[in-house]
DNA sequence: TTTCTTTGTTTAGTAACTGAAGAATCCTCG
DNA sequence: CGAGGATTCTTCAGTTACTAAACAAAGAAA
């Protein structure tokens, strides 16, 4: 063992990083009581980490009778990652560091559906920007997390904007992001089941199943949207009836408010007849402003909103057996308070498995740039904690073997 | 290396034995593509599980242009599971070999509720009748598979049943049995998502994601029968309103069914008012027979219970992003004829991400024994391919940590 | 001071893989 | 039939990432 320091095997690194992510400050024994590992390798990954600058020394804990322990922490300020939600009216751009910390912010008007090559270069300016506003060396910069409703329809999108920034990008879906962020940023548990309620203009959920984001064979896992509330209610562009994005989404309160004069009057909407993501948006925010200010109209509105909503959740935590349900996305933001009671009282009162354990609904500290958050955070752990990559099981065994069998 | 046969990593001789399983046939080289371990490590293992009985070369691939490739196959007679299902009216005690099929089968009429030392005895009795019946030596039987609705409260019954027949025994909820079943039995695919909708008295879902069975963190996932389709439907038991078990579950149908005098009598229904499980079993198939012979109202009936079963079957298809659905359980053994097209059209019309990929929905071709079946498999599974232990996560880090932190 | 407890490091040994060479088997074609 | 190429499978030295155990360092207790 003449050589420097030795490497350590991949998902071991990235694990012990991540328990120290998650810990927020942990020391060696806590790492060998978490991992399972021996103190040697612990001491061996952990000076690896402590080399390459990602962890850090902070001082001791009080003695337990003996030598005191060394704290570990995250060095938040090792390394950067870029977060962009592509939404339908607008662009939000967030620099973080290791712990998910915003430290840098933009918020642009969006491009519309428009690919072209401006766009791509506007966004690769603004990017800049966002980096050169903070004074962070490029290649401190871990990668560009591109999020939105639709990522599949973003590929050749991302592609360009990875040439054109310079930086490795990540696509997925801005409610799976919600759910990474929320994860990342350390607000549940490292091996806990939770979901993000993602509230945008439609309703989506982000999935994380002990401690594992989920997102289903084709992308689509979390679909919350197109659950049916009610079998001969109005149809849906799903092509079934009485789904909850028709009975309760943003959308569909806007339409309610819309049609109701008074209430259109007093809280100054906008949209006309419009069902374009801008004005839904304005709209909602202006319903949510009525309520607080106390108008009756309003706040019946979004209670009814609520209530189907949690009824939707509720079979959410019921399905996934959730231990978490983290409310995130700008509706949310604007008018969470009015939600959350409401999905709080359906949780305790109806889960299915509330003798087993509750579940703690929460309101997401940063809900109103969570996706753009959660974008960052993906770069965050497809850089530094990998999925154990393990055996290749390929779906079409038969295709590797010879077409006819003999004998 | 002087030394013997190399013992290799247990998740590496589990994986490469699971795919042995799942591809039913398949050679070396195709295990290198399937894994992507080289040659000479599938060699080495492969060679251990020959010497172990558990694997049997069977002939020979055509050539490709060279030496010919020798096909591996498991050797289904080398091992053998007791599977056993507590129902509420009967325990199915099934014995299979190492590829899931069923070499004897008993039936009893079930214990109540009662769990006195005299139904371990009687159990552990007609265990070692079933294993007798076939001849098989009892340290070739891996252990003991105990399923029913609610395996939390049957802790005791388990531990009690281990010791009376000296085999492990491994405890499970029956919806999920009945999924792993199906995924041992190598109907689906190896690494395919998928859930075993179970129609018994109530209704339930067995989950399996990416090929991996997805239980939950108190074991209650799949919980699909309190999906809510109707906010001011009829009161359910579980503190909601019109949930698809009080809407559509076989209790419900027996129930309308009995309301009604004419198919009462056409159908010859036993139960009266009762609630309890065999004489609704009982009454549920009645009514199945009836529809065959001809009985609109009956056929009716179970077509309302299917579109409602189906609306809640595209929620659970929607938030998982599912693959495949496996219709199991005694009742879609009896009714399935009825419930698969509606099921299938629902699924085509209105799942999600139909543009992505369909969602193939089956009759499971064992579905009046799919539980017992899956409690087999559960201990074939948890002997031969243990998930890899890897890493424990605890979820409570400062547990280990000293409370205070100084400097 | 001495002794004990606890934390963290070093090092030899080992399990489980890889890579490369070689043996075995089969096909093709002169 | 036999040479030569193709493919499959085995063998084995080397590498990696771990463990176990001895050791060193730091503080508590006496």
């Amino acid at each position: 063992m003449s050589g420097p320091a030795r490497v350590t095997h991949a998902s071991t690194r990235a694990a012990v990083l991540d328990l120290v992510r998650a810990a927020g400050m942990i020391s060696r024994v806590g790492l060998v009581n978490a991992t399972g590992l021996t103190g040697g390798t612990i001491s061996t990954v952990v000076r690896g980490l402590i080399d390459e600058g990602l962890v850090a020394e902070t001082g001791h804990a009080e003695s337990t009778g003996g030598k005191r322990r060394v704290m570990l922490q995250l060095n938040h300020f090792a390394r950067y990652a870029v977060g962009v939600h592509l939404d339908e009216a607008r662009i939000t751009y967030v620099l973080t560091n290791l712990g998910g910390a915003v430290v840098a912010r933009i918020s642009r008007a969006g491009c519309g559906e428009a690919e072209d090559s401006g766009v791509i270069e506007r966004m690769a300016r603004e990017v800049d920007a966002l980096i050169d506003s903070v004074g962070v060396e490029r290649d401190r910069i871990l990668g560009l997390g591109l999020v939105s409703a639709r990522p599949a329809e973003h590929l050749g999108f991302g592609q360009a904007l990875e040439r054109a920034t310079g930086l490795p990008v990540v696509l997925d879906n801005d409610a799976t992001a919600a759910a990474i962020g929320e994860h990342w940023s350390g607000g549940v548990g490292a091996t806990s089941t939770f979901a993000a309620l993602y509230l945008g203009t439609g309703i989506g959920a982000g999935v994380v199943l002990g401690g594992t984001t989920y997102r289903g064979p084709s992308g689509h896992a979390g679909e919350i949207g197109h659950t049916c509330l009610d079998v001969d209610g109005p149809e849906c562009r799903c092509g079934a009836k009485g789904c909850l994005e028709v009975l309760a989404g943003p959308a569909a309160v806007v339409t309610q408010a819309r049609a109701d004069r008074a209430l259109s009057r007093a809280a100054g909407l906008v949209g006309g007849r419009t069902r374009a993501a801008a004005p839904v948006a304005a709209d909602f925010a202006a319903i949510s402003r009525a309520a607080r200010r106390g108008n009756a109209r309003a706040l019946a509105l979004l209670e009814r909103s609520a209530r189907y909503l949690a009824v939707g959740a509720r079979t959410l935590a019921n399905v996934l057996d959730l231990e978490v349900l983290v409310l995130t996305g700008p509706s949310f933001a604007i008018a969470g308070s009015v939600y959350l009671p409401v999905l709080r009282a359906e949780l305790d009162r109806a889960f299915i498995a509330r003798d087993a354990h509750p579940v703690s609904v929460r309101l997401s500290p940063s809900a109103a740039s969570a996706s753009a958050i959660g974008a960052a955070a993906i770069v965050l752990q497809s850089e530094l904690v990998p999925r154990q990559a393990g055996l290749r099981l390929p779906d079409d065994l038969a295709a590797d073997e010879p077409p006819v069998f003999v004998r």
